[in-house]
DNA sequence: ATGGTCGCGGAGCGA
């Protein structure tokens, strides 16, 4: 809480969509955040998943979670003026070809659905949050050795590409074809001192979302700080 | 090479 306090005082975003809460509704921390003029809404569970989004504006339409999603804290949706935002914490899937994994496809495949059947792709659509996919090998430090294994499986990207379909577009591709922007940088391997990373976190917008951004960036130096998360936050801005 | 480090929660699991 402190840093997250810190990094909103920094930044003073507008919204902020956060995943792996892992605490229940009645247990987040929500006063100090709305102690500097945000508006909280959660969906959490016990030790696991958990969604949060922060608004300056007040939000309407707040849905938590989706039809077939089973049942799981990932998915928290809500309406913030002329936003529809979808804050997303999708399966990691474990390993390809485990129980998990198969979870993974088949709610990526029941979200396609939801987004197709619910967010008007002529409506500011900003789907964003951990998707734990990479697009292509741009988005691997080493495409070799991460090849078919989970985060960036065929399967796993023509799941992200059946989401893209209904009519989304990657928002960072607005400004750049280069690879090596990341995400995500594994603890285990202490993977950011090499830059040993993955871009695995996203902004997913409809065409009127894609028009209206100005700009995404990663900010690298809180991934870098003290007591890190293993993911750094994702910026986008919109006119 | 199946490790390594985290957070949660109070052992072992998921990431």
């Amino acid at each position: 809480m402190e840093r997250l306090v810190a990094w909103l005082v920094e930044h003073r975003p507008d919204v902020v969509c956060l995943q792996e809460t892992k605490c229940v509704d009645e247990k987040f921390p929500r006063e100090p955040i709305e102690e500097l003029g945000y508006n909280v809404e959660v969906f959490g569970q016990r030790t696991y998943n958990g969604v949060a989004i922060l608004s300056r504006a007040p939000f309407d339409d707040v849905e938590r979670g989706f039809p077939g999603d089973g049942g799981e804290a990932r998915a928290l949706g809500a309406t913030i003026g002329d936003l529809m935002v979808l804050n997303l914490y999708v399966v990691n899937g474990q390993s390809v070809g485990s129980d998990r994994y198969r979870d993974k496809l088949a709610w990526l495949g029941k979200l396609a659905e939801h987004v197709r059947d619910r967010y008007p792709m002529d409506e500011k659509v900003v789907l964003c949050g951990d998707f734990n996919i990479t697009f292509d090998d741009r988005d691997v430090w080493d495409p070799d050795r991460w090849r078919e294994r989970i985060l960036c499986s065929t399967p796993e990207r023509e799941a992200l590409a059946g989401l893209m379909e209904v009519g989304l577009r990657d928002a960072v591709r607005k400004f750049t074809d280069e690879g090596g922007i990341y995400t995500w940088w594994d603890f285990r391997t202490f993977a950011i001192k090499r830059n040993r990373g993955l871009r695995i976190d996203h902004f997913l917008l409809s065409p009127p979302a894609f028009d209206a951004c100005i700009g995404i960036d990663v900010d690298v130096a809180t991934r870098k700080a003290e007591k890190p998360s293993d993911h750094a936050p994702v910026i986008a801005a919109f006119e």
